[in-house]
DNA sequence: AATCCACAGGAAGCCCGGGAAC
DNA sequence: GTTCCCGGGCTTCCTGTGGATT
């Protein structure tokens, strides 16, 4: 049930494994297939697609009048233009002695992760490439994050090669979330990376009930889950627009919680309480990355909050982390700056502020936690970056 | 009706780090 | 290496304001 699993089927995606199937099924006509761009929200199944696809595409490759070489790299972490193609480089070098035995000519036994000049890797990649007649079909996941980081001139590279390649073809084929990514794309370099689109529809509520069914026959035991605990799951997922991962999560999650309960079945509470976990993990990450300023005007939060005395109101707020700064000898922000501060907490759902006005004794904003205070503490004091945190105090000695 | 509190939040500008251009 | 530019974090200064109190 880990989002690392690739499923041998995929249920409601025939359309898009069809289509994708037909277009990569060229090379086994002898033709180069067009270059295609994917399109689909997290978890609508497209790296799992494309996975499954060239799968069964390398299975019949054999029959193909040339060699069908498919190789995946997750633009996430293989994010610049030298290392895509260094990565490229050393795995068609890699190949090309598997062939043949010999080392090519003069080509060097591998290429190094930094410091060549990205031409020599370049054609380094090429070499080793078009030294056989073969389809090289490169699958470039979440390839936004390789353009915002370090522009389309990789695409632009990869898209021009065919026409200097003599023995070998390639084609491309980018997987992305974020459609207005392509707006940034040189026009040249978009329309020839969407020579074929397709796009990945989020699955409906219907559908992932069927995926979590089928997954659960082989997760968990015959009768393990009651009834409506995978319609729950599913209908939680819906709502969050379709994201399959995130349906498997809660499953997965909420039979983690009755196992540790000891319970025979996994029941509709413990999705609830799953739920609940997963957003409050979500809610905590947060916390644990905020920058140490906001983390301390949230603390001041919390220490309000705890002391229960009364509505917690910006003025103390800032009063408590004035003190906390001087505590932990901190430069103090101004009211105005630490005011967005909190706007910028309330926005993340950490804490709710709203103003309101009381009277004479003027207009301020109220603020509630929202989240749990212990939970929340223990998030900012992991890994507190500047502040030894000994020195925060446990319980709040103001006037 | 006028006053006045305790801030909200806009505007302008400073400072600094990082990336692009030279 | 230097210069330039940009954006984000921050400060300073400011005007605005809902409604209890006078």
């Amino acid at each position: 049930m880990r989002p690392t699993y690739t499923p041998a089927e995929l249920p409601h995606r025939d359309e898009q494994i069809h289509q994708l199937a037909r277009i990569l099924a060229a090379p086994l006509r002898g033709e180069t297939p067009s270059n295609i761009f994917i399109y689909g929200k997290t978890g609508t199944g497209k790296t799992a697609t494309v996975k499954y696809v060239t799968k069964e595409l390398e299975k019949v490759a054999e029959r193909a009048p040339r060699r069908v070489e498919v190789v995946y790299i997750n633009c996430e972490l293989v994010n610049t233009q030298y290392r895509i193609l260094a990565t490229l480089a050393t795995i068609f070098l890699e190949k090309m002695r598997e062939k043949c035995g010999e080392p090519g000519l003069d080509l060097p036994e591998e290429v190094p992760m930094t410091g060549w000049p990205t031409d020599q890797v370049y054609k380094c990649f090429f070499r080793a490439l078009d030294h056989d007649r073969q389809l090289a079909i490169i699958v470039l996941d979440e390839v936004d994050k390789l353009v915002l980081k370090s522009g389309d001139e990789v695409l632009y590279n990869l898209t021009r090669v065919n026409s200097d390649l003599k023995n070998a073809k390639i084609s491309i084929v980018g997987i992305s979330n974020d459609l207005n990514f392509m707006n940034y794309l040189d026009p040249r370099v978009r329309s020839s990376l969407s020579e074929e689109e397709l796009v990945f529809p989020p699955y409906n509520a219907l559908q992932l009930r069927d995926i979590l069914d089928k997954r659960a026959v082989m997760s968990f035991a015959v009768g393990a889950l009651e009834g409506g605990v995978i319609s729950l799951c599913a209908a939680h997922a819906a709502r969050e627009h379709g994201d399959a991962r995130r349906a498997l999560d809660l499953l997965r999650v909420a039979g983690e919680i009755a196992e540790r309960e000891g319970a025979n079945t996994v029941s509709v509470e413990h999705v609830r309480q799953a739920y609940q976990k997963i957003e409050q993990d979500k809610t905590l990450e947060v916390i644990r990355t905020l920058p140490t300023q906001s983390k301390l005007v949230l603390y001041s939060v919390i220490l309000l909050d705890e002391r229960r005395e009364r509505k917690i109101i910006t003025g103390d707020v800032y009063n408590v982390y004035r003190t906390l700064c001087r505590q932990s000898s901190l430069d103090i922000l101004t009211q105005r700056r630490v005011s967005d501060l909190i706007n910028e907490l309330d926005m993340m759902g950490i804490i709710n502020a709203r103003i309101i006005s009381k009277g004479r004794y003027g207009r301020t904003k109220e603020i509630v936690l929202n989240v749990q205070p212990l939970q929340a503490r223990a998030a900012i004091q992991v890994e507190y970056p500047d502040v030894d945190v000994a020195t925060l105090p446990r319980q709040l000695t103001l006037a």
